[in-house]
DNA sequence: TCAATATTAATAGTATTACTATTACATTTG
DNA sequence: CAAATGTAATAGTAATACTATTAATATTGA
């Protein structure tokens, strides 16, 4: 498993960057500097000069790698659905069962990343909780069209594409497959969010993963699958 | 019907606004234009400088009715919420099955807002728009906590409550009411954003209100009502 | 080997934005 | 009618996103 994630490369769409921040020691202090000033102060707060200040560098520095904050975040968004993938890939090699291969899928996507994986430089549980927080910015904004057709959001449409697929194996008359992954996907992002804040808008049952249980349930019986009670 | 909705006044929290937009005629003007200007050209673009020229007015006298336009938006969606809360009571008033009321709240919840209630000076189809591409950011915002403390989403907890309760009337053993209003609402958002910009991450059926549909019959199968084919 | 070239980063800005301090005019009230 | 209050305008400030230009460093090729 160190091998199979030491290997992994994970590259994000070129139009995202001006200079790739993975070749210099610059740019991986750009990102590693603003996954943690971000989680710190969140994306509104966040500004070019703030990170400047706390990696040591300056503003036009790093400018030079991205266009603009927004562009900073699309990336982070990116490279975290491609890693997604990988971490999706390895889970469901070798499981027969397209059953067994949704519910590892939805765990995955509804799970709190906690355990940091330390092969690449990118605290991922980090970076977990800004997709949380703020990657709904990274395409409620008036230039998403643009930024689609530059390929912005191809990593995730390819990991919804991935899911849905596996919903048709499982009922292939099924209609509204990536109405569902995706509902799920934000859905999950909500509730943990409404759990921190606004608790009143989800249901919080303390000993249990409750995001994971209600998105598992509800796909479960919305493509029609019996479903038996797991023991685990 | 008429008579119903030109009696109603919705108010919403005091702590969202500086003085009452409805007590003067600058005031209706900052509501009525901020519609149309964020409708226009979106909320991150929107100023109060904008605000004040599109209504002949300044900006200090915006600051007058709100803090900031991060308020403003607050108050809209307020507003929103409380006339959604109008609508789901006019709509489900003596209607005796549970299961008939709580498809008439989907119904509500996940179709666009197309024809205009004239009886108020709000725009409610523009601000419907507002709401799908723009309301999570009246509460992604590192003042939640604070805001909700001083009562600014409790519109939106209240119909999110009262929804719940219907759902508990026809299921008392569901574990998740809450989670599951809250996840059909804001991915109604999600849904009609998608079809628009992004429409690989959903399914859009022609012929069809895709979103409604899914919703109703994710719901139904979720709390375990037995559907039958309606027509219509 | 060393000038030409390309890469990388820093300085010192500008334009725009969100927001405010102060003053002036208008209306209401006792 | 004068004091109090309500309403709005002028003219700002501080902070932000972003840029033009220059300087330093590394790489390359004859």
């Amino acid at each position: 498993m160190k091998d199979f994630f030491s290997k992994l490369e994970i590259k994000a769409n070129d139009s995202l960057f001006l200079k790739h921040p993975d070749s210099s020691e610059l740019g991986r202090k750009i990102i590693v500097g603003s996954i943690d000033l971000i989680h710190k102060i969140g994306f509104d707060a966040f500004t070019f000069r703030k990170l400047a200040v706390s990696i040591a560098s300056t503003e036009a520095s790093i400018y030079r790698y991205f266009e603009s904050k927004y562009k900073l975040l699309l990336y982070l968004t990116s490279w975290y659905w491609g890693w997604m993938e990988y971490r999706l890939l390895f889970f469901i090699t070798n499981v027969d069962s397209p059953v067994e291969r949704l519910d590892r899928a939805i765990s995955l996507l509804t799970e709190r990343v906690v355990v940091n994986n330390n092969s690449t430089h990118i605290d991922t549980s980090k970076l977990n909780q800004i997709i949380i927080c703020e990657s709904s910015k990274a395409y409620l904004i008036k230039d998403v069209d643009i930024e689609n057709k530059e390929g912005a959001y191809s990593d995730y449409k390819q990991l919804v594409g991935r899911i849905s697929d596996i919903i048709m194996e499982i009922n292939p008359t099924y209609k509204y497959p990536h109405m569902l992954v995706s509902t799920v996907i934000e859905g999950a992002h909500h509730q943990h969010y409404f759990a921190a804040h606004l608790p009143k808008l989800t249901d919080v049952i303390k000993g249990e993963d409750a995001v994971t249980t209600f998105y598992k349930e509800m796909v479960l019986k919305a493509i029609g699958v019996k479903q038996t009670i797991k023991s685990n």
